[in-house]
DNA sequence: CGATTTTTGTTGTATTTGCAACAAAATGCA
DNA sequence: TGCATTTTGTTGCAAATACAACAAAAATCG
């Protein structure tokens, strides 16, 4: 069977990678460009649900945002109903990085379907699309402390 | 345009925790599987490069080919031509989880092409392995130290 | 309503990860 | 050949990551 999933492995490091680095430039540590997207996106968002959505452990998501907090980037208010809950926003700060991040990964999207017809590039989302969905039950049956059968 | 890469790294990363999850119980920690599977594939690979195929970083490749050692994985023996590198060969220990490995990752792959049929199956690996020639070089580019203009 | 379960958030601890800086061997080139 | 550069490997730090265990609010359900 051909391997995906190593192809998939090595350009999402990569990538990661390359963000990384690059992101040190607006004083973003390793990770919390994923983050700010996200909450700029979904404004409002808990960070639960911030989690589940990149793919993350609760608990590094907890710290991440924490920290994003800490440095301005976004910030955190309790709601009127639901006193468990804590939505969370982009400050200021943290809207005027979104762009120089969305410009980035457009870039390595860009770099990354160079040669790509239009075409191709669309049935690569499309399909990737199908996998995400996919590993999305996987990831959370497992993630619940359920064991895989094979 | 479509954000080609964001799919991708969900999916790396919920793929990444389940494995680590489930190779616990072979008593290997957090990416160890990833080093053990290339070193079995390929016996008397370096570290160096090793590093460059899982897209890491040296160090952290140093590290955890280091405590692989330590635990009787993999062991490193000295070049009789190069006083400078060491190979890397998967013991018995080491070769003897490797199909374990193959096992889980293949029921991953087998998951995440659930509803796929042959063709479309082939055409994401076709279209995959283009992407990562792509970022392949810009991995490089950035990890020595060059700035990518956009 | 009340008890149980689920959701959401936190902290403690161990581990991996990666950058910087260094060293030594190998390679390239004038 | 000799010197500069590249390759390969290491260690010191600082930080992210994730599991376990806990707490409290909310939701479910008899």
């Amino acid at each position: 069977m051909s391997d995906i999933l190593r192809e998939i492995g090595m350009i999402a490091r990569a990538l990661d990678s390359i963000s990384n680095i690059e992101f040190k430039e607006y004083d973003l540590t390793k990770g919390q460009y994923l983050y700010i997207v996200r909450i700029c996106e979904h404004p409002g968002i808990i960070q639960e649900k911030l989690a589940e959505m990149i793919k993350v452990d609760r608990t590094t998501a907890a710290r991440a945002i924490k920290k994003l907090e800490l440095h301005g980037f976004i910030e955190k208010k309790a709601d009127e109903n639901n006193k468990k809950i804590k939505k969370i926003y982009p400050t200021v700060k943290g809207e005027s990085i979104y762009p120089f991040i969305k410009r980035e990964n457009d870039h390595s999207n860009h770099m990354a379907l160079k040669g790509f017809t239009e075409t191709e590039a669309e049935t690569l989302y499309y399909l990737l699309q199908r996998v995400r969905g996919n590993i999305d039950k996987e990831w959370e049956f497992v993630k619940k402390g359920n064991k895989r059968k094979y």
